[in-house]
DNA sequence: ATATTATGTGAGTAAATGCTCATATAGTTA
DNA sequence: TAACTATATGAGCATTTACTCACATAATAT
């Protein structure tokens, strides 16, 4: 049963794991676009991105509309952003350390 | 250079979206636990379990020291913890959004 | 109905990932 | 030093993932 919910976390994170998807959830906290301008945004190939948005679709991380031609997504809950905020965290913290290995160094 | 971050955050977000690596997060929430304890505890074989380790070591989620014949293992930042409570917020939300589903359908 | 625009999908291929087994290394103890 | 325990690594293979291209579908406008 643990196991299930570390295999569901783990469907999430993988849904996340992509520099191209990073970039369209970043570009999503603006608010719904449709494809064709988190293509430009994010400079890829429509079909490519299509699949993209596909697989965090089905991951339940992003969540799309009609509106006449275009189909606009948007991220499904805050939280995948709090999420990001995290990963970001984690990334100043390597930063910083590794700025006091520099210090270190030129002492 | 935004590009490289999201490759960067891509890259942690990569070390995590496993199932063995989450349970091994959530198993050295803990604190810092040997190779063989963790092991057991997500019930991986051994040699398959160090890759995973040094994924996450490599990703800069854990780190290790050796004490004597043993290697801990420990989480490099606590904000790898946050960071899975992050997700499993998505998860609680999916799972209501469901329940409601649910509901709507016995009415 | 046809053309046009926006998006999605399937086949094929290249690359990355994960697993298992056998072997190597590091440290300990006798 | 030899035997033992704990951990790490490399080769080989199977599976999964990502990308590209061509084509399919959906909605709109003429």
């Amino acid at each position: 049963m643990e196991m299930r919910i570390f295999e569901q976390q783990a469907e999430i994170a993988k849904a996340i794991a992509h520099p191209v998807r990073v970039a369209v959830l970043d570009y999503l906290k603006s608010g719904e676009q449709c494809v064709c301008d988190i293509a430009e945004a994010v400079g890829t190939e429509r079909s490519n991105l299509s699949k993209h948005l596909s697989i965090m679709t089905a991951a339940g991380v992003l969540a799309s509309r009609r509106d006449g031609l275009k189909v606009l997504y948007r991220l499904k809950t805050p939280c995948v952003l709090r999420f990001l905020g995290c990963i970001k965290e984690c990334l100043i913290e390597q930063a910083e350390e590794q700025q006091k290995m520099l210090e270190m160094l030129n002492k």
